[in-house]
DNA sequence: CGCCAGGTTGAAGCGCTTCAACGTCTGTGG
DNA sequence: CCACAGACGTTGAAGCGCTTCAACCTGGCG
């Protein structure tokens, strides 16, 4: 694993190097193709994925067969950087969501049964495996008040504020729908902004 | 506290009567009025609360002045029963919403010190914690996916369908907000689903 | 070169919002 | 005890923004 992101989780993880190495040592490295799915519907969501490189998106199809994106995934944040169906994770349900790779990606892997070897292991990494859940949480509530407090508009402005080079990183449909509108209002809505 | 209700905790929180029995200890018993506030936006919140009768509201004000419902309160599941700003509480962050009773309301607290007092007492309750802060993130998620993928008719009949009293604990203008709607939108809802 | 996926643009339509008026119920003070 | 105020919900009318369907453009790739 390069050094640049191991320093990059380090801080992220807020863990020092010695326990940074423990933690790694449970990942599988993976290189997935462009358009390569990790995980299908249907599926038990085992593991948890960080990207290093690339970008993925988390997906799902519903009743009209349209695909809605949940998440997208690059090398950004650690809210961004990690994949997985969280829920079918905790709960070994089948998941209703694909993760599915927009570009060639360099990602890291670990097995359900390796982190919670790991979160019974000691009191640390259970610590440490509570406080992974609080982050995912916050995020996830984040989300929601995004999405309740702020039309598609702001939305956009928010996501670009945020996160200025997204559009060099991912194709527009896939952001459009993770805002919550159509590929063309998103169209619309860069240009009107753009004239202003 | 009332028995009946300790046997719907001990069930939802799956943990047998002596468990329960050390973890209620540490809740204080509190009576809410009719439009009292338990947490106003600029405050750190402190607290984790259970509902034991009536119903509250967390809400967020925009910059309209408008109050958006994030989270409706009452003696339902666990999801609906508990009652914080659970950012805030985490991070020791002002928090952006308002916790308000709708009704006159009987609550139990627990302080954030006794619940880290709490979590960090043994492994097992350690283990507790974390396992509610997945239960919180899982509802937060759902929410997220309710409010992606269907549209607002949709995510009434869910609610209805989750829900068939509601309409009776909490007035219609914040079940509207609680769904990204006008009031006046959801009684125009209401009134063409009940037609056919 | 030609195809295909992704993005843009136009036109029509629908559903939600907003503003406004009205109905209904409840609680309070004269 | 009645009258009125205020809160809540309903209904109407107008408007706006997003959706949908469709055509077209562009760049990348076989």
């Amino acid at each position: 694993m390069e050094e640049i992101f191991k320093q990059k989780l380090a801080r992220l993880l807020r863990i020092d190097d010695v326990l940074l190495e423990e933690f790694l040592k449970l990942f599988q490295y993976k290189e997935l193709e462009k358009a390569e799915f990790i995980l299908n519907q249907g599926e038990v969501c085992e593991f948890i994925g960080l990207v290093s490189e690339g970008a993925l998106r988390t997906f799902y199809v519903n009743e009209n067969g349209d695909e809605v994106s949940f998440l997208l995934h690059f090398n950004n944040e650690l809210e961004d950087m990690g994949f997985t169906d969280f829920e079918s994770f905790l709960l070994a349900e089948k998941s209703k969501l694909n993760i599915q790779a927009i570009a060639h990606s360099k990602v890291y892997l670990i097995k359900k049964t390796d982190w919670e070897w790991l979160s019974n292991k000691d009191i640390f990494w259970l610590h440490f495996s509570k406080r992974m859940t609080e982050i995912v949480y916050i995020s996830a509530k984040r989300r929601v008040e995004d999405l309740l407090y702020y039309g598609p508009e702001s939305r956009y402005l928010k996501l670009l504020k945020d996160n200025p080079n997204i559009f060099q990183k991912i194709p527009q449909k896939y952001i459009a729908s993770y805002l919550g509108i159509s590929p063309q209002s998103l169209s619309r809505i860069r240009k009107r902004i753009s004239i202003n």
